[in-house]
DNA sequence: CGACTTTGACCAGCGC
DNA sequence: GCGCTGGTCAAAGTCG
């Protein structure tokens, strides 16, 4: 998908609605105001009415130009976020893995890291006499997102369908641990624990165990709960910790992102189409555009 | 009324 | 074996 491939035919938007107005031939400007010879004040006052559309004109332009801007660094970021998570992929199929610092794993933690590290699993004695499906089914990533400092609730908005099964006060955090199992497909075997960060409680870790079976929901909004009201992935935030973990800000451009969970590359495509189309301005330039498009081919058709 | 959340109980792994 | 801890279960409660 090369989303700056997209952006050639959607932002051509230089003021083609009020093109007939300094376009006209110089031939019916003199017809006009010739007709006016005679009129006083009113071809004062059509004058005047020409230098303000202009002056609309201009501005318009302007705003076009910051508009294009936007969209442009928007799609910069965009590829870098994509680079990111293709180099975030290759690394963890690698089986790049940085040493947990809890001193006490769970047999299910460490048989999570070593489906993530084949490599160091192999010597270990314990791993034998595990069936290898279970290293392959339980990949796990991690994914930080801001909220609400003031909101105590804890849903991430993923575009999956979430069914909360538990939820536990833990040792290292005083903070609530919630336990999700995936309710979109019944025998979907993935699993979300939802934790807000020690560091900054704003923060929500969302700890992601295999991989859904099922194709992703069409809709983002598909919220895993009715009650569903928070996580502003908008503003996706940073977080890097010993496991592999998603690391995302929209709205830091040079900051450094991972991405891995391929329900998350969905929803961040989804997330920065409902972006856009929220954006006033963005609509604005849209509709001119659009009607910038319908007039040009109004004229069109006219002169045929 | 069905789907979902809450929450206490239960279970298993691990260190001592 | 015991206690601590994380993870899961399931009955009760809540909500649309």
């Amino acid at each position: 998908m090369e989303f700056t491939s997209l952006l050639n035919n959607s932002l051509d938007l230089n003021a083609k609605p009020l093109r007939f107005l300094d376009e006209s031939p110089p031939l019916k400007h003199q017809v006009l105001e010739s007709s006016f010879i005679g009129l006083g004040t009113s071809v004062v006052n059509v004058k005047e009415e020409k230098g303000a559309l202009i002056e609309e004109l201009n501005r318009v332009s302007a705003e076009n130009k910051k508009l294009t801007e936007l969209l442009t660094v928007m799609c910069e970021n965009y590829t870098e976020l994509r680079n990111q998570l293709v180099e975030q992929t290759s690394k963890n199929v690698n089986g790049v893995e940085n040493s947990n610092a809890a001193s006490r794993k769970r047999k299910a933690e460490s048989s999570n890291i070593d489906a993530l590290n084949p490599e160091s699993s192999s010597s270990d004695e314990e791993s034998s006499k595990k069936p290898r499906e279970e290293h392959i089914k339980a990949k796990i990533s991690r994914v930080c997102v801001r909220t609400e400092a003031s909101d105590t609730s804890l849903i991430v908005k993923d575009g999956y369908q979430w069914r909360k099964y538990g939820q536990k006060v833990t040792r290292d955090n005083p903070c609530p641990r919630a336990y999700f199992k995936c309710s979109f497909a019944p025998t979907c075997p993935v699993k979300k624990k939802v934790q807000r960060s020690v560091e900054d409680q704003s923060i929500l870790v969302a700890s992601y165990e295999g991989e859904h079976n099922h194709a992703p929901p069409s809709k983002v909004e598909s919220n895993s709960s009715g009650s569903n009201k928070n996580s502003n992935l908008g503003s996706t935030s940073v977080s890097s910790t010993a496991a592999p973990t998603v690391t995302l800000d929209l709205t830091k451009p040079k900051q450094e992102s991972k991405l891995d969970a391929p329900e998350l590359q969905h929803f961040f495509v989804e997330q920065m189409a409902s972006t856009l189309t929220k954006d006033p301005n963005f609509k604005a330039a849209l509709a001119a555009a659009i009607s910038g498009k319908f007039l040009q081919s109004n004229n069109h058709t006219d002169k045929c």
